[in-house]
DNA sequence: CGGGGCATTGATTCCGATCAATTTCAGTGG
DNA sequence: CCACTGAAATTGATCGGAATCAATGCCCCG
């Protein structure tokens, strides 16, 4: 898969690696970093698609009609992997249609997910699920699963969540106090797996 | 295109195309009717992810962990044309590559739309984005866009849109009563488009 | 050691969930 | 063709929780 691939330099926070709008000729794996995705509502204002990690497909949905339908900001220093769309039918050829099936399915996967998610009407839910999700997202990376990077702000994790900075800041205080997680700026630990669980669960 | 594929007999209203958790050994794409979409959210209680217009592709998911991740139903008599997964190369090689990446971006074009438009809190405006979504549906299928088929039954679209039975038919009510729509039982006829739009509009 | 964005906390309003009671309608059999 | 039946949909009343408006507190930056 290397082939067709070159690793970007370091991006700094808050650098676009594409624009909404823009012609959509690359799409890009998330080598390291963080990176968020936003999109302008109908009414205007932005709205957070996602936030993806090293191993993610950035970019893809620019193929149906040519260009980006999202812009993709780093929300840290990161790097990517650069893939020329035209290039696909080369990776495929080379044995790589596979790998490429295989992380759209992923995509797939995860933008269920997160509809599953924001179906959801209750607050509480949506965070837990949220918390949840990205956990899954470290025992894939090998990290620590139980230690939630947060480097995207309350007010972006809140827009993206579809409900307000203020909601998110009581359920977080909520959570924190019952002892269910440990809230930091720019991280979350999580102390009782079994009791998100639950809370994830109730849709109410 | 036509080569790998082929026609499935009629299914009948309420008739599985998949289970969730099924081997997942096919794709499919809609030829005619209408499917819905249905997974198990972890709480136990079913969720209807979506419904699927001819053209759409179902049943890719699966491809990530070999089981589907959703169960897919005819919500009126519907065929679909059946599509191997391990003909997949084969279908690529013979240059239809370019259009099945068109349609895996197409979904996770609407797989977006549907979240954007989960992400709003008001009921009107999730209803209003709803009818208008499937409206430019109806204007890809060069059918009268301002006439929205809805097979599935109320509890199903209240669901699918993760508000109440209740709250969804006050909403149909008060669309009514003011004029905007013309509802029935198994369809919903658009008539002042420019204010549904201003309705989806606002996020609140 | 400020200063300004970011986050938390409080008070009130509004809207969707919930519980409950009818009404409408499709399907069935007389 | 019409009456019957049970599911589906509508409507009503109340409650709870998220949005909103407003003020304060916390840090990360210079």
């Amino acid at each position: 898969m290397a082939a067709c691939m070159r690793t970007s330099a370091p991006m700094v926070k808050g650098e676009h690696l594409y624009w909404e709008g823009d012609a959509a000729e690359r799409c890009y794996i998330v080598r390291s970093g963080v990176y968020k995705s936003t999109t302008v509502r109908s009414c205007g204002d932005e709205y957070i698609t996602g936030f993806y990690f090293p191993g993610e497909l950035l970019g893809f949905n620019g193929q149906l009609g040519g260009q980006y339908l999202d812009s993709a900001i780093a929300l840290e220093t990161s790097t990517v992997c650069r893939l020329l769309i035209c290039d696909l039918p080369t990776l495929w050829s080379i044995g790589c249609g596979p790998s490429l099936l295989r992380m759209l399915a992923e995509q797939q996967e995860y933008a269920a997910r997160r509809q599953i998610n924001l179906s959801q009407s209750k607050a509480d839910a949506r965070v837990a699920g949220f918390l949840l999700e990205t956990s899954r997202h470290m025992v894939r990376l090998k990290r620590n699963s139980a230690l939630i990077p947060t480097p995207m702000t309350r007010t972006d994790l809140a827009n993206h969540l579809g409900i307000t900075l203020e909601c998110l800041s009581r359920v977080i205080s909520r959570f924190s106090n019952a002892g269910l997680i440990r809230a930091r700026r720019t991280e979350i630990q999580l102390l009782k797996l079994a009791n998100l669980n639950s809370l994830a669960m109730h849709t109410s």
